[in-house]
Formats: structure tokens, sequence, C-alpha cells
DNA sequence: AGATCATGCGCCC
DNA sequence: TGGGCGCCCTGATC
């Protein structure tokens, strides 16, 4: 496996081991603080041997209020933890880790990131539950019922590899979800941190609107209306939950938390799940605090009292209605819980199961045909799978260990299935942890088939260096959207994109520069501008490869899209 | 090129 | 139980 090769790329590295170390690490702290505000006529005074740096730090004794009596250069000092005789952070393209630190990988201790088993080839990391044959009930109504409906033969994977067309900067905030239209295959719409709605045709590339006064912070969630799909709902941190019609861009607020505006952070209440019942056309958002809400579209007035459904004063991050018996709600959040209820008998308790996770949980999703698979996303860098929800639901049926970290400033990771796979086994998840692809640090939006833990591709390309959380597969398409910071960017399988930009007489790639900034392009239209502005900025860990435009995508390896 | 900032969650007291 | 602090691969801007 190619994953396997690329380990090769990375540098042995052997690190001196400080005989100091374990020393009193408060002392270094309170001169590092003194160091900092210190005066610069003794800068040249010091010099750089590691060891004496450390021994003059630990026997100073430096005065508490007034100057330090020693400059040192921070040069030698380790970012992470601190320490001398060791640094992390980017060596070219790739990150060395601090020996100090746990692997950031699997958190395991005994190694780092570097050595993580789990980052050359990921199905290491798959944790398979015992076989736990209940032969309940359930497991009988499964088999009776559901069982016909999944397909046996795994179908060959399709995977979207290569950017067809992406639009840069098109939101002034990070991109905080996506959605296809459910008809009309062309189009994306996204939601970014500020509360700005996207209606993005990329099938004509330069179409595109901005909405951007439905909600004033990040638009958490956003799902179309079943009953009509110009229409969409969107949950927002601003505390309310909106339905807009995307001709006019009209908007009416269906629920609003903090009616009293601003009273401070205590009483603030934000919105974050939601999805849709069809069926008895409610609105379902949870909130900060771990309520959840309903809303009948019907009378767009509310139904019911708020329920608790998650610890009192926690986040509520992910609702998802069964897409085969929407009668079952699952919903995840802060208080590293996982839940499946159902609707038609919701109180505090009464969940039907628990699923409990050792941290946050960004996202739980029902399989999108049979609804009987659950896949969650977990900070603690692992994705969890329930083959049946049937079945034991105890431990899940496999633990998959993947790099999506939280970090305040990016979108949660969240693990979304393929709609188009019968067999309902393909995931795309973005990575955060980079790897070392020909000179360049770059981070893959991974597909994983998650009856297995096996890496099925990585898709990357060399002009997009930020990280992509943000991903979603097309319901019939094989399209990929993703949002890496404040772009979009369209997949389409290699082979498939060649001819319709073959067909077509469009730009690929459209700048749409919110700021009135001059610095990309020459201050001419945005449409003007073409590829040599998707690269612009880039490459600030790059190594060589700046001018060339390298092969685009790379996937482990070509027999692994086929044959299953 | 380096400094700055934005600002969520875990953990510790 | 709650406030305060610290943070490992960010990304944009100046």
């Amino acid at each position: 496996m190619p994953a396997r090769a690329r380990r090769t790329l990375f540098p042995e590295v052997v690190i001196e081991r400080d005989s100091d170390t374990e020393k009193s690490s408060d002392d270094e702290e309170e001169v590092e603080d003194d160091v900092v505000e210190s005066d610069d006529q003794e800068e040249d005074e010091v010099e750089v041997d590691a060891r004496k740096v450390k021994e003059a730090e630990v026997s100073s004794p430096a005065n508490k209020k007034g100057k330090a009596h020693i400059t040192i250069s921070l040069k030698k000092v380790c970012k992470v933890c601190k320490r001398t005789g060791h640094q992390a952070g980017f060596q070219g393209p790739t990150y060395i880790d601090c020996p100090m630190k746990p692997c950031f990988l699997c958190k395991l201790p005994g190694h780092t990131t570097v050595d993580c088993p789990h980052r050359a080839a990921m199905e290491f990391g798959v944790i398979p539950a015992s076989r736990k044959r209940t032969n309940n009930s359930l497991d009988y109504v499964f088999e009776r019922q559901v069982r016909h409906r999944v397909p046996s033969i795994k179908p060959e994977f399709v995977i979207p590899d290569e950017v067809n067309c992406a639009v840069i900067r098109y939101h002034s905030r990070r991109v905080t979800c996506l959605e296809f239209h459910p008809t009309n295959n062309n189009i994306l719409l996204s939601g970014d941190k500020k509360g700005q709605l996207g209606v993005w045709d990329f099938g004509k590339v330069h179409e595109k609107t901005v909405y951007s006064n439905i909600h004033t912070c990040l638009l958490n969630n956003m799902k179309f209306s079943p009953a009509n799909d110009g229409t969409v709902y969107a949950a927002s941190s601003d505390g309310t939950m909106s339905s807009t019609d995307l001709e006019t861009g009209l908007s009416t607020p269906l629920l609003d938390l903090n009616p009293n505006g601003w009273q401070g952070p205590n009483t603030w209440t934000m919105l974050y799940g939601m999805d849709l019942n069809a069926e008895k056309s409610l609105v379902l958002v949870a909130d900060s605090s771990g309520f959840l809400h309903m809303v009948d579209t019907r009378s767009n007035s509310k139904k019911g009292n708020p329920v608790l459904i998650h610890k009192k004063g926690t986040k509520v991050v992910g609702l998802h209605i069964n897409p085969f018996q929407p009668d079952l709600l699952l919903s995840c959040g802060n208080d590293h819980f996982v839940r499946i209820w159902d609707i038609r008998r919701l109180e505090p308790e009464s969940c039907l199961h628990s699923l409990p996770h050792k941290r946050v949980v960004n996202s739980a999703y029902f399989s999108p045909l049979t609804g009987s698979k659950i896949v969650t996303t977990s900070i603690d860098n692992r994705i969890r799978v329930w083959d049946s929800i049937f079945g034991n639901l105890d431990t899940p049926s496999r633990e998959i260990v993947h790099s999506h970290d939280f970090n305040r400033h990016l979108t949660p990771f969240r693990a979304e299935w393929d709609p188009k796979d019968p067999s309902e086994s393909l995931v795309v998840v973005g990575r955060y942890i980079s790897e070392n692809y020909n000179g360049l640090a770059l981070h893959p939006i991974d597909f994983i088939d998650i009856s297995t833990g096996q890496l099925i591709a990585e898709v990357m390309d060399p002009n997009i260096t930020t990280i992509s959380p943000v991903n979603k597969l097309h319901p019939r398409d094989d399209v990929l959207a993703s949002g890496s910071s404040r772009s979009l960017f369209i997949w389409r399988p290699k082979e498939k994109s060649d001819e319709v930009a073959q067909e077509k007489d469009e730009r690929k790639i459209v700048v749409c520069d919110n700021r009135k900034n001059k610095k990309f392009g020459d201050g001419s239209d945005d449409d003007d501008d073409d590829d040599d502005d998707f690269k612009s900025k880039k490459g600030k860990k790059s190594g060589k490869s700046k001018g060339k435009k390298p092969i685009l995508v790379t996937t482990p390896s070509s027999s692994k899209k086929k044959k299953f």
C-alpha cells in the first residue's frame, strides 16, 4: 500500500535526550516570562549551546518583578514543551513532533505521531468489537425486514478526486456547512461562521449568490424542506432557526431563543443540530444547553415544550432523523454521548440507547439508505461504527483511528456517508494532520471503508494547502464538495472532469473576493482571474515544487478503487 | 517573514 | 460546580 511507502518519506529523527529535562519546570516557566520582556542590550551575550542555556535558566535567580538578568535566545527551545534539546514544528513539509508529547494521532503513549502505526496504514487503527450474538427480537426484526435491503456485494467506489471548479474566498469567514440541492444537480449551498448563506451554481461556475442578512453568526446546520425544494431551514448560533426562500432570499425566523437580545453570555442560547421529519412536518433543532425544540412547518409554530436530551448546559451539536424509520432520532453532543430517541415519546431520560464516547462527539449519522448503521466522529480522533442499530449497541462494532482533532479555529470534522453507496460503507472525512506529498504539506480528504477501516482514497490537490474539515458527497452524481477555510471546491472523478472540461469552455476557478483588496489579481474583474489566483498565496509549508503544476490528485493505488 | 488575532474545550483548582 | 487558564500540524492579515 502506498501509504506504507509514504512512510519512507519521513526522515529518521533522532533526538538527543537532555539529561536535565526532568528538573524543575516551574522555574523554567518563570524565567521564560522574564525573558520575553527582557532588554535587548545583552542579546549578544548568551550563546547557543542548549545545555548552557538550560543551566543558566535553572540557576539564574530571576527577580520576580524587575528585569531579568539574562537574555536568552528562544531559538533552541521547543515551542511545544518549552524544553531544550529538540524542536517541534515544520521542517519543510514534514512536521517534527515534540517527543515529550503523546502521539498526536492515536493519543497512545510509547511513540510519536511519526511512528504511529495508524499513520502508515489506517486499517491498523480498527478496533473490532467482539462478535456478540444476541438473538433477541430486534435481531430477528433486522434479519427479516432490513437485511434484504442491504446489498451483500460491494459495488465499485467511484472517487471524485480532481478539482473541477472552485470558488476562492467566496465566504468572508470559514465555511461551516454544505448542502446539495435535492433536485437541481448543480446547486451547492454553503453556510459560514458569519451566518451567511451561499448559493452556488457550480455548473455555471460564475453564478453565485450570498445572502448575508439571514443570520448574524455561525450557520451550524441547514436542510432543504422536503415539501418545497426552494426552501431551506437553517439553525444558527444567533439562536434562531429560519426558513429561507432561495429565489427571493426572503427569510422568516421560525424560532428565536434570544428574543430579548444580548443579556450576557450566560443567557445567550445557540442553535446547533437540526433535522426534519417530513412525515410529521417537523423541524427539530437542538440548542447549546441540552434542549431539543420542535417546530411545526405547517403552522410555523412551536410544538410542545423543549425537552432536555443531553446533559443540561451542554451543546447538542448534531441531530439526525432515521431515513428509514423517521420516528427514530439520533443526537450527539458535548456531553460525550450519542443518543437514540423515539420522537413519539420524547422525555428526558427516555432515550432508547446511549452510546458513550471518550470525548465530545462532532457528528452522528444513521446510514443513508436503511438507517441501520451509525457512524460517529469524536474529537478523540476516532470514527466509531455501529453495524446495526438492531444489534448490541453497548460497544461500537469498530473504532477507526483517524486524525480529525479539535481546533478552535476549524469547523469540527464530520465523517459523512456516501448517499449513493448501496452497501453503506463509504464515508468521507477531512484529515487534520498533514503528510509530505512530493515536498508539499497537504491535508487530504479521506475516503474510508467503514466496514473494514481501510483507507480507500486520499484526495488532495497541491493548490489546496489548507485543511478541509467540511465535506459532502453528492446524492446522485460522483461529486464531492468540500469547504476549506473560506473556499469551496467541487471534485469529480478524473476522467469525467476531463470530458466536462472539454465540453465546456468555462473557467474552472473563480476568485470571489469579498473585501476591497487589490492584492489578488490586478484589481480587475474577479471573474477574469484564473488559476494563478488559485495557486497564489499558498506554499507556506511547501518546500520546492513552487511554480510547476504537479499531478493534482493521488489515490493510494488505482487497483484500490476497484473490485470489492 | 514574523507578529497578531480570532476564541472552544478540557482540565485543574 | 464553576471560573480561569492553556493549547501540537490554523489561516488571514498586516
